[in-house]
DNA sequence: GTAGGGTTAG
């Protein structure tokens, strides 16, 4: 299996030898340059390998290869399928899907190579509904045998559709190969029917290295190490995948250790780690506040030379540092990095504030703004936080309308959240409240527990009960049972009852405390809340 | 000449 796509690899290289040398957006930019005034623009075969390169070989260059295929006036099938496939596969699926609706606007045809690529899309976006409606489409156009398309199907419906049809798609089909039996024993398994989907794979008369991966991931997933290991044990052969899910399973269970085990021993075998393996350890160690194993990785991580996903590995290495309460390494690392992008700032700017470095936190997203870097709304998170924990309330007030007004982002809920921090640890209960109250969006139960524990902190009782009624009054699925619990503590003006509610609602959650926080005991909640996605790894999803 | 299933994160 893993020879096969090898050989398809370096049958790609061949066949585009001149575009071989193009291996980023400038060069390609040169040749397209080329192609205009040497007349090529217009040779339907050179326009296709330009389209191809742009949208499939070089990462990031979807947006170019959409302005090119807006310039061609009659792109033939190829292109469109090559546009789809690009489309699909990039950080914005949902252009595949109004591709595809022009496609029908202009009367071109779909072939059994379009629906695999715009199932991927509906896939990816768990779109439901537009899946459904493909399949409408792959019926009408006679698709629905083809086992590619089919195989498709399976593994949308599988993945975000309705399991049945799945199962019925593939009980219906008069051959099933390797992929649909490990298409459908993945659905199985990502709904939890371990059991079924055991079934199936020890059903299926053919197995090969990624039905193994898929029955390992399972396990992986409900927790179950102890069977993923027997399997583990068991499997015929391993690649990268088959490490890299045992690794992120003990990560995911806590067991820090045993990650680091796997690590070692996948070296010991031969096997080259690559970005994901170095992304879960680095998790692991930001988890744990484990300083010493992360700066182990993080030389393991120098001592191999990642090259294209250099920025996001170097963007999780300055977060496990400031997780791990090291920001002179943090920012070492930072301020060494060649290329940079929002995340880097991010992760830098929100492990200061995060560790309440506040006028650091404010010179630093100034120094980004002089760089012409445009923040996003997880940098202002992290510039409000700052703002709160020293205590600027005029400062935090000019960058909560500069998000608005200068950048167009619409405040979310944490932004909300900081103000009403920043308002109430300055003492401003009353402009706090009258903040909450004029939010454009429903406030959660953290905005109102903050309120709270502001009326606690400058023992404003009066305000606290109306805080608590409102958090009463707000539906029982977003505050839980704890907001009554907390509601009669804090009725009656017995503050440390709310702090024991508030304690075990802590506890009851699966994040953990971050290593060494100088903040920790200081609204830990709202903290959490906050901070809890990395701010490094949201890039992936932010960039359209 | 283009395609399908598995790992990170949410």
């Amino acid at each position: 299996m893993i020879r096969k796509k090898k050989d398809k690899c370096s049958n790609l290289q061949q066949r585009l030898s001149i575009w071989e040398r193009c291996s980023n957006i400038r060069t390609l930019k040169q040749i397209h340059g080329f192609m205009m005034v040497s007349g090529f623009n217009s040779n339907p075969s050179a326009l296709r390998e330009l389209i191809f390169t742009c949208a499939i070989s070089i990462s990031g260059a979807m947006d170019y290869a959409n302005q090119l295929f807006k310039q061609i006036t009659e792109p033939d099938r190829f292109m469109w399928n090559t546009m789809l496939r690009g489309s699909a596969q990039s950080s914005n699926p949902s252009n595949a899907i109004s591709l595809y609706t022009q496609m029908e606007e202009r009367h071109v045809r779909p072939d059994n190579f379009t629906f695999p690529f715009l199932l991927k899309a509906c896939t990816k976006l768990s779109w439901v509904k537009m899946g459904n409606e493909v399949h409408g489409k792959i019926v009408k156009f006679g698709f629905e045998s083809n086992t590619f398309v089919r195989n498709t199907l399976i593994n949308f419906h599988s993945n975000c559709g309705d399991l049945t049809v799945a199962r019925a798609l593939f009980d219906g089909s008069p051959k099933r190969d390797v992929v649909a039996w490990s298409a459908l024993t993945a659905g199985y398994a990502r709904r939890g029917d371990l059991g079924m989907a055991r079934q199936l794979f020890d059903e299926s008369p053919i197995k090969d290295l990624v039905s193994w991966n898929v029955m390992i991931t399972g396990y992986v997933k409900c927790g179950d190490m102890e069977n993923a290991r027997k399997l583990f044990d068991e499997v015929p052969e391993r690649d990268v995948v088959t490490w890299n899910t045992m690794i992120a399973g003990y990560v995911r269970c806590g067991s820090c250790d045993k990650a680091m085990e796997m690590f070692e021993e996948m070296r010991c075998a031969g096997e080259r780690p690559d970005e994901v393996t170095m992304l879960s350890l680095l998790s692991a160690c930001a988890d744990s506040g484990a300083l010493d194993v992360g700066q182990k990785v993080h030389s393991s991580i120098s001592e191999m030379g990642f090259g294209s996903s250099k920025i996001v590995l170097e963007n999780a290495v300055i977060d496990m540092y400031a997780k791990c309460g090291s920001i002179e390494n943090a920012l070492e690392v930072f301020r060494r990095m060649r290329e940079k992008d929002v995340s880097s700032w991010n992760s830098m700017i929100g492990g200061l504030a995060f560790h309440g470095h506040a006028e650091e936190t404010i010179n630093l997203f100034t120094e980004m703004r002089r760089e012409k870097i445009r923040p996003n709304e997880i940098t202002f998170v992290a510039v409000l936080v700052a703002c709160s924990h020293g205590g600027m309330v005029e400062e935090g007030h000019q960058y909560f309308n500069l998000l608005r007004n200068e950048y167009g982002i619409e405040p979310n809920i944490k932004h909300y959240g900081c103000m009403v921090d920043l308002l109430g640890r300055a003492g401003l209960l009353n402009e706090a409240f009258r903040f909450i109250e004029a939010m454009e969006i429903e406030p959660n139960a953290i905005v109102w527990r903050t309120l709270l524990g502001a009326c606690r902190t400058h023992g404003n009782v009066e305000l606290g009960k109306q805080a608590n009624e409102r958090l009463l009054s707000m539906r029982r699925d977003q505050s839980g049972d704890y907001v009554l619990l907390s509601n009669i503590y804090a009725s009656m003006g017995e503050w440390d009852g709310v702090e024991k509610v508030r304690k075990l609602m802590d506890d009851s959650g699966v994040k953990k405390d971050p290593g060494c926080s100088l903040i920790e005991a200081d609204n830990k909640e709202l903290m959490n809340f906050l901070f809890e996605s990395k701010p490094n790894l949201r890039l992936k999803y932010n960039v359209i």
